[in-house]
Order: structure tokens, then C-alpha cells, then sequence
DNA sequence: ATTTACTATGTCTATAGGTGAATATTCCTG
DNA sequence: CAGGAATATTCACCTATAGACATAGTAAAT
């Protein structure tokens, strides 16, 4: 896994230009990867010297022109490839929050709480904004073929962000803190059966 | 974030060699962060250089002598500084799965299913090993402070797992694959009520 | 006229992350 | 003693990433 491949896949669902590719790993609900523009506006340029995109100038009237990349046929033979190929393994979760976490005995509780309750608040936006981009699909009554799969990514998305959602409220359970209201089901982890918020039946 | 302060991290819950550090990382369930032997020893390098760790040579007689890396005082309060430190965002998840599979149209349905069950036998593995780990703390009567921190990051890896593998389950369903069994609960995204295995009341 | 802001595309540099190969010691087996 | 495996560490190189800087057109506000 690479930027290229996530560029090609996103010039693949859609052609557009370095600056609109940009604005769209940033939105980052869309492919779930991201990258500045420097290494975009890079990684574009190899891409076209290796002729797997192709760049057409657009003349803009309002604004400066722009450059038109399209997937070419070697770009997309690319792609199918690399979406076949058996990467050796699942990058493991990679969590600075865990990592702070682990060491939690080394600093005051205080301190922990106000670390948590942060990550707890941007993992409930992003939940929120998620839900929210589905929302949109959902209500489309005949999604098209990309949009399904554009649809099903962004549902694993939701569920990492329930998933830490749920657990951020469980540690601060642990640490004494009370949780704001409860947004998510109690997921049953271990036989803990979560009786204190059982009111979805 | 960086690999230094997951190497304190590590050092501070328990003083190793270089060596173990990598076993100890690469065992990933402790610490959630994975490098190379390589990145570990550099990294080492240039702690010790700004004199965070202190490194004690132990003359060993049935292997080669190693460095017993300790966290100075300087380091330890590096630690507690970066832990109560507000970095700006959560780093969001960046999913080779993901992108590969919000370009799943540009390939055929069986390419999709032989990549999609390859992640998701992987993440039953890793929750499996994850939740072997975890019952083993839970057998301990009286756990220690510093193993209940590291027991809730454990769990949040858990619940990590659980939101993958259900929801490669989901995608095979949708692209028409059976399941092999269901090892987790249905976790309701939105109004779907997904009565076909309410078993938990 | 000048500032501010957005569109659009880049370069340069420093640091961090990551891989491949090499080095050295000791242990065990044949 | 030769060969392989485990322990223990380091060098050289390459990619990835982030910040700062450069350029240039449009456009609205000051």
C-alpha cells in the first residue's frame, strides 16, 4: 500500500485535479487514507511520468486552470492488480491513545480524564459526520454499483468509531468519570451482559 | 506520537534491552505499536543521546551482552508531559481494506471475496489472541494498577477486532457469501434492528 | 491601492518511518 | 570444526510526512 494506489483508486472513482484530490483525502470519510499536498502533487507527477494517469489542461475562466488527471489503462491494470494481491498482513491498530493509555499509572487520573474526554469528543464527531454522509446515501432509493461499495466502506468506518466511542465510556466508567448519555449499545466484550444501559431490547 | 514516546512508554512499565523491546513490540498486544529492530535501536540511540534513558551494560555468560535501557527522570517527565499534551486530532484510520474496497466495482466479485476473507480471517486470529491475553488478566484475582491499564487498552483492541470482523461478515453478506459462524453480536449502525440473531436480550 | 482569502500548483528541507544487509557472539547438533 | 539457530546490535539507504516558502490568478472587501 502506497499514496499512488490510494491516488489511483481515487482518480479511478473519479477523475479530477491535484487540487480537488487534495480536498478530498482531507474530507478523508470518502477514502480513508490522507496525505498533504505536497506528497499528492509528488506522487501525481510520478504517476503521470509512469503513465499510469494522464493529465488534460482545463482552461478556467473564474479561476487558474487546472490539470484533468484521468486513470489510463495501464493505471487501471494497476489497480486491479494491486486490489488482488494478498498483502502479508493487517497493519495493526496503531493508537497513541493506547499507548498513553498503558502507561495511565504513571500520571494523576486527572490528567487521564481530560486526555480521554478529548479523544472521546473527536471520536463522537467523527461518528456523527459519518452517520451523517450515510445518511445521504441511504436516502439515494437506487445506489449505483460505487456508491454501494463507497457506502459499505464508510459503514466499517462507523463501526470503529461506535467501536471507540464504547470503549472511551467504559474506561471512563472505570476511572469514575459519568458519561454524557449513552449513543451507542454496550457491546458485549466478555459474559458482562451491561445491564445499566440495557433499554434497546 | 512518535516511535520514542511508544519506546518510553515501554521502558517506563518495564526496563529492557533493546532486543526484548522488539519481542515486546512485535507481540503488539501489549503496546499497540509495532516497529522494526532497526527503528527500535535508533530510536534507542537517540534517546539515550538526549539522556531520557540511561543504558547499564549486563554482562551475560551463556549469550552476548546486552543493554539494560532505564528511563531517566528527564524521560519520565517527557512521558507525563506528552500523555497530558492535546495533540489536534485523532489520527484517522487509514485502511488499505477500505480503499481497496470503495474501488471494488473495478474488479470482479470474486477478487473481492478471496481479499476480503484474507482480512477477515486475520482479524478473527487477532481477536481470538486478543481475547486469549485478556483471560488470562481476568484470571488474576488482584490486579495491579499498571495491569489495568494495560488490560483496558487490551480490550479496546478488542472491540476493535469485534467492529472489523462483523463488519467483513456484513460485506460478505452483502456481495452474497456465507459466513462461517457468527462469533459476534449484530451491532445495530442504524435502524436495522437485525432481529436474525437476537439472542441477547 | 492594499489586504485578505480562495483556487491551483509546485519546491525545499528536515525529520520520522521503514527495509535490506551486515556484523558479532554464543549455543547446539552432527 | 562446520552449519544453523538464537541473541544482540549497527549501517546504509530509501520513502513518507510535515512545515515553510514560492508563484500566480481571481475576487471581494477595506
Amino acid at each position: 500500500m502506497s499514496l499512488s494506489h490510494a491516488i489511483l483508486a481515487a482518480l479511478f472513482n473519479e477523475a479530477c485535479s491535484g487540487y480537488d484530490l487534495v480536498k478530498r483525502f482531507n474530507k478523508s470519510v470518502e477514502y480513508f487514507w490522507s496525505a498533504s499536498h505536497q506528497q499528492i502533487y509528488k506522487a501525481l507527477a510520478k504517476l503521470e511520468e509512469d503513465e499510469h494517469i494522464s493529465s488534460e489542461k482545463i482552461e478556467q475562466e473564474n479561476r487558474p486552470n487546472k490539470k484533468l488527471y484521468t486513470v489510463t489503462e495501464s493505471g487501471r491494470q494497476l489497480l486491479q492488480a494491486w486490489i488482488g494481491e494478498i498483502e502479508g498482513e493487517v497493519t495493526l491498530i496503531k493508537s497513541e491513545l493506547l499507548v498513553k493509555l498503558s502507561v495511565g499509572h504513571a500520571v494523576p487520573t486527572e490528567t487521564l480524564l481530560t486526555m480521554l474526554d478529548t479523544y472521546y469528543q473527536q471520536h463522537r464527531e467523527r461518528l456523527q459526520s459519518y452517520q451523517g454522509v450515510a445518511r445521504q446515501y441511504e436516502q439515494v432509493p437506487q445506489m449505483s454499483r460505487e456508491s454501494q461499495f463507497q457506502y459499505l466502506a464508510l459503514r466499517a468506518g462507523i463501526r470503529q468509531q461506535l467501536a471507540w466511542v464504547a470503549w472511551c465510556e467504559e474506561v471512563m466508567g472505570f476511572l469514575g468519570q459519568p458519561v454524557e448519555q449513552p449513543i451507542t449499545q454496550p457491546v458485549t466484550v466478555r459474559g458482562e451482559s451491561s445491564r445499566e444501559a440495557s433499554s434497546a431490547g
